[in-house]
RNA sequence: CGGAGCGUAGCGCAGUCUGGUAGCGCACCUGCUUCGGGAGCAGGGGGUCGGAGGUUCGAAUCCUCUCGCUCCGACCA
């Protein structure tokens, strides 16, 4: 993308609305605009790094052998009747009336609607574990939404919903959604910590919250510090070994890591002192196994192997797709703007032209443009009129990971200049060596 | 929902107390100079002062109502 071609309103001065980090970049860097309380518009970068963050998630989920489809997000007021949410679900349920004056709302979560499509086409154990997900707009009337995209009134989730045919195996579904999760969020550059949480409006008894460790963080959190230092990695996961998946999720929840909605004081004095640690964190997704509070209430059942009918057993599983735009940042920023993770990068490298219309420079930044999409790299070419310090400025807002500097004075020694946004550190080499070097970076992404 | 505050040009703000017909910085447009970390000079365009009603010779300014937004608290992906 030639920046001069594209739409990047990018402020330099704060928005005066803007008390987080996350949100100030995210308004200056020109990802959002606002457009009511809790309300967003995603523009073009915004909206770059918003469906990196989703293929991801689908990626993961589909690895796990989960299956996308998509719902609507406005849904009838019967089918929450049929489990008595459209009564307890409150004033956070935004509430509509179509031409008819049929009861409809714009849906906050899917379980009864899930429910009810497994209910129509579902009847035997045979067709079983089943995971569905979608990835759909959602709304809850937060009485105070804050933080930009934190804690958006209508924000982007990722929301799946597991059916299985008893205790033991909806109990895999639930291991293996944290699993995948794990996965996720590393691949995002993210260190999230599952901590026991407390179920809320879903309900259920088995719930686990995955928080990034950050200081503007929503929840208080009390931890052992050597839970940030484990890592997946790499290693091979056959998500349908319930023993190796269930070992994964003993090894992250063995460690202290609870909010303060399940802290324990005793315990956790238990911890050694050196890696008692009090902080605060982003909520980025949450993991239920609620049984059969749904199907029992909505007739979802399936018929065993000795041919009676039992209520399906169920959990649902969210990520804050949205919200993630903004844990990312919180967790990668310095003074001069973000520091987008390779992961989930807008674009893998931005190109600066130190001396727009010079016909070497630009030459040079063309042939850098056209060898990078040859690897299937889109570069962010900066190739506006404007000086040197107002380039460097805006890419180190937008905070794309990588930057090439294309000068007159590196040229002239057959060199251009390849920095990091993370460390600051840069290093001459050829501009094929630096094409070369930038594909091997995001080989590995 | 309780408490506090703010709406004046695209953004950040002054002007409101003490009524006299709207200003600064950034951004934008033109020209010249400049050119490896948000340039300088000169010129220029842009605002029914959130909205409605009222008081007054006269309202951004005073009064009433209303809408929107932000912050602090209790709730939540």
């Amino acid at each position: 993308m030639r920046l001069s071609r594209y739409f990047l309103p990018v402020l330099k001065e704060n928005p005066a609305e803007a008390q987080i980090v996350s949100h100030r970049y995210m308004l200056r860097a020109g990802m959002v605009k606002q457009q009511a309380a809790g309300i967003y518009s995603w523009l073009p970068l915004g909206l770059r790094v918003l469906r990196r963050i989703e293929e991801i998630v689908n990626q993961e989920q589909e690895r796990a052998g989960h299956i996308p489809l998509l719902m609507p997000t406005l849904q009838p007021a019967d089918l929450w009747r049929e489990s008595g949410r459209y009564d307890d679900y409150g004033q956070e349920m935004l509430r509509i009336k179509d031409r008819q004056d049929r009861e409809m709302l714009y849906g906050p979560t899917n379980e009864e609607m899930i429910t009810d499509i497994f209910r129509a086409h579902v009847n035997s154990y045979k067709d079983l574990p089943l995971t569905l997900y979608h990835i759909q707009w959602k709304f809850r009337d937060e009485m105070r939404p804050r933080f930009g995209v934190m804690r958006g009134r209508e924000f982007l989730m990722k929301d799946g919903y597991n059916f299985d045919v008893d205790r033991d195996a909806a109990l895999h579904a639930y291991n293996r959604h944290m699993v995948s999760y794990l996965r996720t969020y590393e691949r995002m550059g993210l260190t999230a910590i599952p901590m026991r949480a407390a179920s809320g409006p879903i309900g259920g008894d088995n719930t686990h919250e995955f928080l990034v460790l950050a200081q503007t963080g929503e929840s208080e959190v009390f931890y052992d510090d050597r839970v940030t230092a484990l890592k997946l990695g790499q290693r091979d996961i056959d998500y349908d070994d319930r023993a190796q998946v269930a070992d994964v999720c003993k090894e992250f929840t063995t460690l202290y890591a609870r909010t303060d909605e399940t802290h324990e004081a005793a315990v956790f004095d238990q911890v050694p002192e050196a890696h008692r640690k009090v902080g605060r964190g982003i909520e980025v997704g949450q993991i239920f196994y609620f049984g059969t509070k749904y199907s029992e209430a909505m007739g979802a059942e399936v018929v065993t192997k000795d041919g009676t009918k039992v209520p399906v057993e169920m959990g649902s599983h969210g990520i804050g797709v949205s919200r993630l735009l903004g844990a990312i940042i919180e967790a990668s920023h310095d003074d001069k703007g973000i520091i987008w993770p390779e992961g989930v990068t807008p674009f893998p490298v931005g190109i600066v032209n130190l001396k727009q219309g010079d016909s070497a420079t630009d030459a040079a930044c063309e042939g850098l443009y056209k060898a990078l999409a040859a690897k299937g790299l889109e570069a962010l070419y900066d190739d506006r009129d404007e000086r040197a310090g107002a380039k460097f400025a805006t890419m180190d807002l937008i905070g794309l990971p990588w930057r090439i500097t294309v000068g007159p004075r590196g040229l002239a020694n057959g060199v251009v200049e390849l920095t990091s946004r993370r460390t600051g550190e840069s290093e001459e080499m050829s501009a094929e060596a630096a094409v070369a070097k930038v594909a091997e970076i995001y080989a590995g992404v």
